[in-house]
DNA sequence: AACATCTGCTTGAGTACTCAAGTATCTGTT
DNA sequence: AACAGATACTTGAGTACTCAAGCAGATGTT
């Protein structure tokens, strides 16, 4: 019978577990890390496909820094793009090009065959992910961020 | 109505801000993070209060090799001695000592109320607690380790 | 209009891991 | 008894973050 600390331990345990397999097959299948999925994830479900560094971070769980960092890579390889505002000088915008919403799609599809294979072989059934799903989001969890309108890119 | 990937995404999100609050605590309050709570904690329940550092490894979801890293620090401040093998020379042990052993009692106790006043906050009931331990049970996550034999160290 | 304060972002230094390669030791086969 | 291969561990190099400090630009107060 799990007390709060043994299911906090658990959470750790099987995120760990997720995340690996997560990473082992997305960036086989795509050259990126599962961190880099959800970058895409967060700016592809975001009016016009962009985002505050600083509203991503937020999104993330990230620091500021970390979101600076990681961005790197991602404007290098040419999935998302650094914008200006006209407004306000001090914010960079990061934006996802056209060749970084064909990759969100792209992975989008492998991360869901993956997620689905995961709970699969735990012998989980429909309604238990339905129940976790359920219980996370009372946790903070945003899950996949949803469009806030429909296909505004 | 989460479907497999966005459970997925909201357990790395929730184990994401659990992880941060532990830490925030356990550094605090001991002076040693969440990760190294639960190297005490697998040292702690496993006969004679000691592993060999391949098994800490597996029980910790890291290779090797993050066990050797992680493993220096604890070694430096006391908590965990080096042990030979008499049998075979490649292994070493990792090992509680009488002060990890103190210091293991009372970062559970922190623990365990980080973790109740983490489902508190929002609001969950014991019952959604258990469910969810559970839940997670199902998906290789150990939680707690579980004494092989009672207090033997 | 000047100044303190706040916000958004980047950067240097440090931590916690990873993988690949290397060393030492053990084990099974002949 | 010799040796091929497996196993336990460490180490060098690299990645992904963190925090603290710093800078530029915005904002509110007088």
């Amino acid at each position: 019978m799990p007390d709060p600390l043994d299911t906090a331990l658990r959470l750790t345990r099987a995120q760990t577990a997720l995340a690996k397999r997560f990473d082992a097959v997305l960036s086989n299948r795509h050259g990126i890390s599962y961190a880099d999925f959800q970058v895409l994830l967060h700016l592809g479900a975001a009016p016009g496909g962009r985002l505050r560094r600083v509203d991503l971070a937020q999104a993330l769980g990230l620091t500021a820094s970390g979101v600076t960092r990681g961005l790197g890579p991602l404007e290098r390889i040419g999935l998302v793009e650094r914008e200006k505002d006209p407004r306000d000088a001090r914010v960079a915008y990061a934006a996802l090009t056209p060749t970084g919403r064909t990759l969100l799609v792209d992975m989008t599809a492998s991360a869901e065959e993956v997620a689905a294979d995961w709970f699969d072989t735990a012998r989980w059934s429909d309604g238990d992910v339905h129940a976790l799903g359920t219980l996370l989001t009372a946790l903070g969890g945003t899950g996949r961020p949803q469009p806030s309108r429909p296909a505004d890119a």
